[in-house]
DNA sequence: CTGAAAGCGCTAACAC
DNA sequence: GTGTTAGCGCTTTCAG
């Protein structure tokens, strides 16, 4: 009655070896593209493999190993709390990372100032095997993750994407998406009431903060057109800048029903929604769960969260720069990052 | 400058072999409990296990290990789509367990009767080496489940929790959470309306359909007390119970504002629904993110979506499944099923 | 009861 | 250019 599938023949190395009429040390120089091997027998080899359906044995390989394979997470410098949380996550998975014959270390690196970062990548080449970075999207940085790519390295970009460029992988959410969401909730938690609508945002440079404000307004534009929005206000993502920029926005627009926060800053957000008194009448939506964001939402300041998981998105980066590095299997469905929606009543 | 982490020195089973004036065998029988060592050697390999701190390399136990280990998906039988997209996951990840030298196969058994899940699983001790089930927390299912794990085969509840059994994991959301966040939705939704709020749920036999129940009347009652919440309609997750006690509903509540789907069943809520022609009025929140839900989503019948996403469960009830029968450590955090909440704006 | 020894499928020296 | 060979850390016969 139970029948368990029956085992489906593995095809191993030796296999392809002897199909192809070569040595196991051939095949494995052709898989690796390693020098040293005539073009014709490359082909023939590359043909068996095909023919043959043949996948690595992870497991096999990560026990036969002998060196580490480096990568490098390049994450930006300043006091944002959600990197933060991601470096932190980075020495997380230093464990798993050593049973798979790796290492990695987190560089900080100013992400608004695209030719130091770029300057920086470029200075990784030949001293790891895999880059991940949160970057901003600039010619020079594109420029800069082509030149590693073109050496071997494998990149992976993290958060904010940097499409045009050679990078192997984006891991992230979908920030059109996450400004539509925004908008969405924004939109229904306010109800019939009309008024403004402020937007904060680190900087329009970022790649991620625009594109959650084309979303945000995408939707705001054709589904609430009884809000209207104000003009997004930049603040670096800086609660510094970020506090008394509010504050005169409160000041000046008594018919607010709602913000939108896009980036980072949210503690001077908070503290200028609360000192005016109107945070229960003003719905306040931001991005990342930190612990400020937790209490925020907890105590009524903010309406809802929308986050994207640290964790995942670091072990995501890694398990990719592995795969792409050894030509391992992904399966894209784990690999997508999911937006979360936090309400006060489903805090993790 | 850049500084990678000195190896920290493995201890393998060599180490623990030679600490300990014994044989590889032996450290293995002792590893995996297996008969045949004095009672004496096994308690002075076990302390050196300890003092080493040793751990297992699964990437070489999984190299050679010979027999594969097989693992049983029970579910529920019917026409449950929910549970044919898990069904569905299982074969999804059959290449990966082959390589993780494992196999699954599924059997759908009638949820709603307890006995006949209990026998199924009693039944299959011997046959296999875990089982993953979606049953009913009840003693005879609890029985069940005991007597396969003091039968050495590891039980994983998928889903829906039997706590009180002694199965090695739970692979599911936070129920009660799940039904606080649809109330917090529901009532936000809604806004300052008045009125009465409907309830379809599957059985109250259903654990985790109890358990959204206790988490929604929970907030219902003290954030939202304007509006009031009618008895649950049990509709045995089946659509054609479900749209005659919805159109019913909707026929002599005229006051209704909201309605909560719990279980499944709602392709006859939605048809209930639409044909009352008050479906735009009505904020309906429901789970799962099959594809008539995001169906109804995107034609705006439904509101919100809470799910869990079915690939996630059934690759973590794997990984918990394995990861317990080889010893290995997981990452709990890793493991965590989230709630997803899906608008019309963020589906995937 | 315990130990020796043969691999698992791959990588990486080193030899030809 | 290409082949041989010695392991990686564990499981699993098979001998004692």
């Amino acid at each position: 009655m139970i029948v368990l599938m029956s085992d489906p023949p593995r095809t191993s190395l030796h296999d392809v070896a002897r199909a192809a009429g070569v040595s196991l040390a051939t095949v494995d120089r052709v898989l690796h593209g390693r020098a040293g091997v005539r073009e014709r027998t490359v082909e023939h080899v590359r043909a068996v493999v095909e023919r043959l359906g043949y996948r690595p044995d992870p497991a096999a390989a990560r026990l036969a190993r002998k060196s580490r394979t480096r990568v490098v997470f390049v994450l930006p410098s300043g006091t944002n709390t959600f990197v933060d949380m991601l470096d932190k996550q980075v020495h997380a998975v230093l464990p798993w990372l050593a049973e798979q014959r790796a290492t990695a270390v987190v560089q900080r690196v100013d992400v608004f100032s695209p030719d130091a970062l770029a300057r920086h990548l470029v200075g990784l080449r030949g001293r790891c095997d895999a880059v991940v970075v949160m970057g901003q999207d600039h010619p020079l940085v594109r420029a800069a993750i082509d030149e590693l790519v073109a050496h071997d390295v494998v990149v992976v970009t993290l958060v904010s994407d940097v499409p045009s460029s050679r990078r192997a992988r984006f891991v992230g959410i979908d920030n059109v998406t996450a400004g539509r969401t925004a908008a969405s909730l924004l939109g229904r938690f306010v109800g019939s009431r009309a008024g403004s609508v402020g937007i904060v945002m680190g900087s329009r440079a970022l790649r991620d903060h625009a594109e959650r404000l084309f979303g945000f307004e995408q939707v705001m534009a054709t589904e609430y057109p009884h809000l209207s929005l104000l003009p997004p206000i930049e603040g670096q993502d800086l609660s510094a800048r970020t506090e008394p920029a509010v504050a005169k926005l409160l000041q000046r627009e008594t018919g607010l029903v709602g913000l939108y926060s896009i980036g980072a800053g949210n503690r001077g957000i908070q503290a200028a929604l609360e000192r005016s008194g109107r945070a229960d009448r003003i719905v306040w939506i931001c991005h990342e769960l930190t612990p400020q964001a937790r209490q925020a939402l907890l105590s009524g300041v903010a309406d809802a969260v929308i986050n994207q998981d640290a964790g995942h998105e670091v072990r995501s980066a890694c398990r990719l720069a592995l795969a792409t590095l050894s030509g391992e299997r992904v399966l894209p469905d784990q690999e997508r990052i999911r937006l979360d929606i936090f309400l006060r009543d489903n805090l993790p």
